[in-house]
DNA sequence: AATTAAATTTAGACAAATCTAAATTAATTT
DNA sequence: AAATTAATTTAGATTTGTCTAAATTTAATT
């Protein structure tokens, strides 16, 4: 179901909005060194897998499935990438390319099993982390909301002045930790931010408020009931 | 330049040339579970690279490079069987679909060196032998040449019975160790052969002389300068 | 607001690998 | 040796992934 050019499409829009928040198609096919036309076929093809949320003209992200199709081609990656520098001596420059091509083994037995005989390492030897069988991603940085990019669902995982006046106006907004939300605008004039709530209406937030609320990436696959 | 498919192709070739000799269109297309109309497209192919040795409805058989990319892929798989059942500790009977996957990775280092991790091992799981990194494939057992199928190039690598009538007749007909040769004819009346001797004319050997020499598999890859 | 520019998509083409159905060649049998 | 059967190849179609060139939509600028 999912080729080997898909996977290298999801592979790079999960890393571009990580970036980005949302993607175009323009980028994409820089990253992918191919022709913004064979880009939007793929789009169409990987939307109607439902793995991609897209309409024309748009710009476009991982669906919640695509995301985890993506993050274990990730995983698969860095997997092999430690593999070839700590058991087989590879140098660290030279891994990259060979992985290109590993990380597209199906089995997910491998993978594991790989992962186990590795001793679970948690970073790549590049230093980026390796998702877990889950595909959970650990040690991602903390930002404060202020900082966040557009259209990047994060998760809020700390309040940095924790103020009677300010837990207030959070309570109002149903904003405490573990809550999702993306910004959705910035307003120059002051700053503010309209940011949506997962599974609430959208509200207005206040530079001050903002620089507050601090936030990290979502665990992309952390989306199960 | 050489497709997973194309290199499936050659491999299944490979082993059906070592059985028989020559391969036809529809041993290969069963071995494949493909279809006819498939592989005579694919025959073109590998035809046009000068892989293969073949004439429209007369059978077919690798050239040398076809020989050396086949063995090539054989190795590669081989040596990750042998990976994922020490390494990994899988049972020996379910490597062989991940392998399947992994022989196709194109690095030439990282199999050499995957090789070197295992401590250069002589066989994969199943006992079958892993060729060098050079192509050449050991321990392959002596046949007498009135046993050898139809063309199927062999090296002469012993005599029976070394009378001095006997090695009086090998030598007028140009044979003696390390002589490559194969059968092109065998005559049911007397069970007399008509033997091609590479780089020589055909030869008409009688089932006595035949039942004297002892043959083994050409290293498939020795065929250099 | 109208025009220009940039980004994106559509239309149509192509190569690789495969298939079915029909035609051809080789082998077998009467 | 002619006829039948089996094997193989050709012809034409399909799918996937890609491309170029043209058309369309959105964004930016005058």
């Amino acid at each position: 179901m999912i080729s080997v050019s898909k996977e290298n499409h999801l592979k790079a829009i999960f890393h571009l909005q990580q970036e980005k928040g949302l993607v175009t198609t323009n980028e994409l096919a820089a990253a992918l060194q191919t022709r913004p036309a064979s880009v939007t076929d793929m789009l169409k093809k990987l939307k109607d897998q439902k793995l991609l949320i897209y309409e024309r003209y748009k710009g476009f992200k991982l669906s919640g499935e695509g995301k985890k199709a993506a993050v274990q081609v990730i995983r698969k990656h860095r997997l092999w990438e430690y593999f070839l520098v700590e058991k087989l001596q590879f140098g660290w420059e030279e891994v990259h390319e060979i992985a290109e091509e590993l990380e597209h083994i199906s089995s997910k037995k491998l993978v594991d099993r790989l992962d186990a005989f590795l001793g679970h390492p948690e970073t790549d030897p590049h230093g980026d982390p390796i998702p877990d069988s889950q595909g959970r991603i650990h040690s991602r940085r903390q930002v404060c909301l202020a900082e966040l990019p557009l259209n990047r669902e994060v998760q809020v995982t700390g309040i940095a002045s924790q103020t009677a006046e300010m837990l207030e106006i959070l309570q109002h907004n149903h904003i405490r930790l573990g809550t999702r939300l993306e910004i959705k605008k910035k307003f120059p004039f002051d700053e503010s931010l309209e940011v949506k709530i997962r599974n609430r209406p959208l509200v207005t937030i206040s530079a001050q408020v903002a620089k507050n609320v601090l936030v990290k990436d979502d665990e992309p696959l952390a989306e199960k009931r």
